[in-house]
RNA sequence: GGGCGCAUAGCUCAGUUGGCUAGAGCGCAUCCGUCACAUGGAUGAAGUCACAGGUUCGAGUCCUGUUGCGCCCA
């Protein structure tokens, strides 16, 4: 067609041309060699030009071929001075190559355009693998057998040539790179293995399996209930959603990878069968195996099998393909049988993650090929449930010497043997190398060498004898040294286990690939009826923790070397101080700081380290840096990794983070608390019994503290169950530091050697708190128990302490359980009271800075007075008191407030410091003032009085009057301090 | 492009159905070699809860929008 037949068409600007040349297109490439597999030129369909272009094709120079003109959305309209680089250099014109470009794919499939594969497997141009160049009729022959760079500058070469070239021009562009090769990515078409996730049993199984509660309402589609349905659930509940979307939006998953490495996917390949070959008997045995569904055989034309490059599909050939089992068990005969008959492998390996799906049965065990017998069978070891093993050298050394339990271990198994009539167990003893045994030939027992004891169970469950009654086995024997060596009832025990832990990414990537594998494979097939039942979950909550960032909120990384070496943190802080410092990271939200610090190499100073900006954009430590201490030269993680060596003049530097020092700090307090307790409850003695009930006799600070202890045990317990770590960490440090040393220890010093009944609530105390910290630090806590487990102590009741059930260490004895009746609002209101009037004392000893081992006295109202006898002597300890009267004070004195009443204290100093004193006060005026003013606006709000709750109201009235009262006692002493 | 998170004291972070005079650790200031602990104790200073609207008697918290930072998926 010529430019004057276009412009007749209405082609905007073809008037301008000559009007008997051949029109022509231009189209912008970054790829000039790929033009040999066009089969498409597309304009957007808003092109002022497409019109006149529809219906018409174009023919490619030098190839010849003549292709379609089409219209597609996706093409980028031209805009020479737009801001987007890929308008500013496109021609309105895209070259479609659907066989080298997934867009090109696409613009290809919505256009049914051909697919014309250009390149061999290694990426040069070839006309044997998809381009029947001859066949067409096609020109082109100079680029066959280039490599696409040769290629692409010969094309560009040969347009130059024949003046087809418009113009060249820089173009920044992102081009995929194989991240081990660095090779820049060819899209290449092939032949894939997928698997149909869409389908109902693997998609529809995850999204039936997730917790109603999680889901929304528009996903919810009916079905039968299953087992599993409905027990998945995500804490923080938002990532419900990321699994859930995830599905929604699933496409089929293809499961090819192109690696070395991985499971190579189980299906042996042949090209048809020649005539010479003995075709029934390969069908045969293949049928054989397909009857007891350990194999499957397919067969494909070459139309469908486009093993792109692996196979010549020019020639008209059947291919056979046969899908086994288990080609490394018991199927391996299958395999070589296979190949001696011209079968090869799939060179494709599993996506890995399609091998992590199968995760849960391939450590826990498959189910059964074929529903189990219901019936036993007695002289059928496969029949058995599980089967115990257990070495035992000689027979000498298994009988054992007269009452050795081995030798009613030999008569227990005896007597189960042979007086229950159902025969619930097998029972051998005999040298591994005796293939006449039925149990011989189990794999846990091939390659022993001894003698051997082996039971087979047909029952988990307990079983009752005549002569010993009941008697679960496997428990039974475990604890005779027995080792269950069957996988099969793994799965049983294990799946669904209670929890996975793991990280946001992996949601996709394998918790919801878990999920649709478990239940497709523990789920219910009637092939006949071509019916599924949904399995079984994995697990039933998953906890998505949060990730761990440096200080600039960045990935750590082994290049930016801004990782942190748990290693190295539990050599500077310790192992407990690690685990504690994580657990107490562990927040709700999904991303969470750490600032990293450097070691010396030199002087062990830690201190933060100079950072600089890598061109990428990151702020690393930089590569060498000095101690601020001892000047001397260090690299560090980042500089070893960008190349430069440590010297040993220079030696590497190691990360740690300031973020471990709390938990250190509270390591050591937890355990010099205990020495302090475990101190006291040594020399006390082995303590009276305790006639009466403990509640009425204990002193106030027990009390106090147990209640507190009981609101610290339930808020533990409530912040695991809803999986916020930090709140159970945080917890136990308030109730350690805060409590349990700051006010509980100081308060029973002066008393506690004197008290049975007091030691032992200390010991109980301390028993629950080791207890409690177990979880998350583990070491510490064992080490205070092996010395606390000794103690005698009468028991207090309503507190369980129940002791270790395996080996005397704490990591098995119980959690402790103190009853409801030890909660006390009175008792902790009381205490308050207490460590108000102490604090209030403090805070003027402060101001006024009297040494700590100055006694003071107290002039007060009946009310204090009353309050400090009755907990005598906690307040008169803590405070530094030494005298108490009711009487007005002589010399100088200060005044002081506590609870609305004002009180005095003298003795503070030899002269009152009268400008501090002042300053104080006006402070404390100037405070109150501001809350007066907030609480009276508050109260003149109409809208509070009738629509706020009365408590609140009331409440807010009493703070008001409390507080003036407090101001105007204020401006009282400050008046006469002047 | 889709989804999600974060922004609160100098730093790192809590703050779960709105009631807060906003907390903790580190750091900072003053005092303390004291007999469990100086990896400690006592006391204190330090915040327009990113910004702008809205709902409400009442907003750090709920809604809308804006800005900045970050993560995951495609």
């Amino acid at each position: 067609m010529s430019w004057s037949e276009l412009a007749a068409r209405g082609y905007p600007g073809a008037e301008d041309l000559p009007g008997e040349d051949v029109a022509w297109v231009t189209v912008a490439t970054t790829r000039p060699e790929t033009y040999i597999g066009d089969s498409g030129v597309a304009v957007n369909p808003r092109d002022p030009r497409a019109g006149a272009l529809r219906g018409l094709c174009i023919q490619l120079p030098i190839i010849g071929r003549i292709i379609p003109i089409v219209e597609d959305d996706f093409v980028v309209m031209p805009d020479p001075e737009g801001s987007d680089p890929k308008a500013k250099f496109a021609t309105g014109f895209l070259k479609v190559t659907p066989a080298h470009d997934p867009n090109d794919y696409a613009i290809g499939q919505r256009h049914d355009l051909e697919q014309i594969n250009v390149m061999a497997p290694d990426a040069s141009i070839s006309d044997q693998h998809g381009w029947d160049r001859e066949a067409r009729g096609e020109g082109g022959r100079v680029f066959v057998g280039k490599s696409r760079e040769d290629a692409r500058e010969l094309v560009v070469k040969e347009f130059h040539a024949r003046g087809l070239l418009e113009e060249i021009k820089p173009y920044v562009h992102s081009v995929g790179h194989s991240y081990r090769s660095h090779a820049a990515i060819e899209p290449y078409l092939s032949d894939q293995w997928y698997v149909k996730v869409t389908d109902e049993k693997l998609r529809g199984a995850a999204l039936a399996a997730m917790d109603s509660e999680q889901r929304t309402t528009e996903s919810f589609l009916p079905r039968p209930q299953h087992e599993g349905d409905g027990e998945l659930r995500f804490a923080p509940a938002r990532y419900a959603k990321t699994f859930e979307q995830w599905h929604e939006g699933l496409r089929d998953w293809c499961i090819s990878r192109q690696l070395w490495w991985g499971h190579r996917i189980p299906v042996w390949w042949k090209i048809a069968f020649d005539a010479d070959e003995p075709v029934d008997e390969i069908l045969d045995e293949i049928a054989h195996y397909e009857s007891e569904h350990r194999a499957w055989r397919f067969s494909r034309s070459p139309a469908d099998v486009y093993k792109g490059g692996y196979v010549d599909v020019s020639r008209e050939v059947q291919f056979e393909g046969v899908a086994v089992r288990d080609p490394h068990g018991q199927d391996h005969q299958l395999v070589d049988f296979l190949e001696d008959h011209g079968y090869s492998q799939d060179p494709d390996v599993l996506d890995t993650w399609f091998s992590s799906a199968l995760w849960p049965m391939s450590t826990m065990g498959w189910p059964p090929l074929a529903p189990r017998a219901e019936t036993l069978c007695p002289d059928n070891p496969d029949s058995l449930k599980a089967i115990y093993v257990k070495h035992v050298g000689n027979w000498q050394s298994f009988i054992g010497d007269e009452n050795d339990h081995s030798g009613e271990l030999i008569e227990r198994l005896l007597s189960l043997r042979d007086s229950d009539p159902a025969k619930p167990l097998v029972y051998e003893l005999f040298h591994a190398s005796d293939m006449s045994t039925p149990l011989a030939g189990h794999e846990a027992i091939q390659g022993c060498t001894d003698l051997v004891c082996a039971v087979g169970v047909r029952t988990t469950g307990a079983v009752t004898t005549q002569k010993y009654g009941d008697l679960d086995l496997g428990d039974w024997l475990c604890s005779h040294g027995f080792i269950e060596s069957s996988t099969a009832d793994l799965l049983e025990a294990f799946n669904p286990t209670s929890v996975l832990c793991t990280a946001r990414e992996i949601i996709t990537l394998w918790v919801s690939r878990m999920v649709m594998f478990n239940r497709y494979f523990l789920g219910e097939r009637d092939t006949a009826a071509n019916t599924h039942t949904d399995g079984r979950l994995p697990f039933k909550d998953v906890f998505i923790h949060a990730m761990i960032q440096d200080g600039q909120g960045q990935k750590m990384s082994k290049s930016l070397g801004n990782g942190v070496d748990p290693l190295d943190i539990i050599e500077s802080h310790g192992a407990d101080s690690l685990r504690f410092t994580v657990v107490k990271m562990t927040t709700q939200t999904q991303d969470v700081r750490m600032p990293v610090d450097l070691i010396c190499p030199h002087c062990a100073k830690t201190f933060e380290p100079k950072m600089v900006t890598t061109q990428a954009g990151h702020r690393v430590a930089s590569p060498v840096q000095d101690c601020p201490a001892c000047h001397k030269p260090m690299v560090t993680a980042y500089g070893v990794s960008q190349g430069t060596a440590p010297t040993d003049e220079r030696p590497m530097a190691k990360n740690t983070s300031s973020k471990f020092d709390e938990a250190r700090n509270f390591c050591n307090k937890l355990w010099n608390a205990s020495r302090f307790a475990l101190g006291i409850l040594k020399e006390g003695g082995s303590a009276a019994a305790m006639d009466q009930t403990p509640g009425e006799m204990l002193s106030l600070p027990d009390r106090w503290i147990l209640s507190r202890l009981a609101t610290t045990i339930s808020d533990c317990e409530k912040a695991l169950a809803g999986y916020q770590f930090n709140t159970y960490a945080t917890s136990m440090y308030d109730f350690l530091w805060r409590d349990f040393c700051d006010w509980y220890l100081e308060a029973i010093k002066p008393t506690v050697g004197e008290s049975a009944i007091q030691r032992a609530v200390l010991a109980h105390v301390l028993d629950s708190v080791v207890r409690l910290l177990h979880p998350i630090m583990p070491f510490v806590t064992e080490a205070i128990w092996e010395h606390l487990r000794e103690i005698e102590t009468v028991a207090i009741d309503g507190i369980g302490l129940k002791g270790s059930r395996v080996g005397g260490v704490l990591a098995t004895a119980g959690w402790p359980r103190v009853d409801d009746l030890w909660r006390s609002e009175a008792a902790e209101a009381q205490f308050e009271r207490v460590q108000g009037l102490v604090t209030a004392i403090r805070e003027v000893r402060s101001q006024h800075k009297v040494p700590p081992k100055r006694r003071i006295t107290l002039h007060a109202p009946e009310e204090i007075i009353e309050l400090v006898v009755l907990t005598e002597p906690i307040v008169t300890t803590l405070a530094g008191l030494a005298g108490l009267t009711h009487d007005d004070p002589a010399g100088p004195s200060v005044p002081a407030r506590f609870a609305g009443i004002d009180f005095r204290l003298s003795d503070l100093a030899d002269a009152v410091d009268s400008d501090a004193e002042r300053a104080r006060l006006s402070k404390a005026i100037a405070d109150g003032e501001k809350q007066v003013l907030a609480l009276e606006r508050r109260l003149m709000n109409p809208g509070y009085l009738d629509k706020a709750p009365a408590h609140l109201v009331e409440q807010t009235r009493e703070q008001l009057e409390a507080l003036k009262d407090e101001v105007g006692s204020l401006r009282e002493q400050l008046e006469q301090l002047a």
